[in-house]
DNA sequence: GTACTGACGACAC
DNA sequence: CGTGTCGCCAGTA
């Protein structure tokens, strides 16, 4: 059967998240030329069985961590925390700071 | 097949 | 800031 052109294409760009950086879920979908499928990106991430894939560096819209406490958020933070992203008191990445800019890479 | 859920987001209050 | 609604669609039951 032939591959999945839109989960291929979020894993790829994934994989573009420089060291550092974040992407957002819809900003992902967006550049895959589906505007509208930010929550099917969540789900791609979640089925994703490639260990290597930098699943962290995606976050929502509003610069936090979407995944619930106990259930992969601290992972998720430590993994940042390790590339140098700083979160503020409310656990929220600054994106006009951490956020990809492909454009800049 | 239907119904509900969810790592989302835009928009309206 | 919050809360609710709607659009989206792969999984799951």
């Amino acid at each position: 059967m032939p591959p999945d052109s839109f989960r291929d294409r979020i894993l790829t760009l994934v994989r573009q998240i420089p060291y550092g950086r974040v992407a957002t879920y819809g900003q992902l979908a967006a550049l895959a030329g589906a505007p509208r499928r930010a929550r099917q990106v969540g789900h791609i991430l979640r089925h994703a069985e490639d260990p290597m894939l930098p699943w962290h560096r995606v976050i929502n819209h509003r610069g936090r961590i979407s995944l619930p406490h106990g259930a992969g958020y601290e992972v998720q933070k430590q993994l940042l925390l390790q590339e140098h992203i700083e979160f503020d008191a409310d656990d929220c990445i600054d994106l006009d700071r951490f956020g990809w800019r492909p454009a800049f890479d």
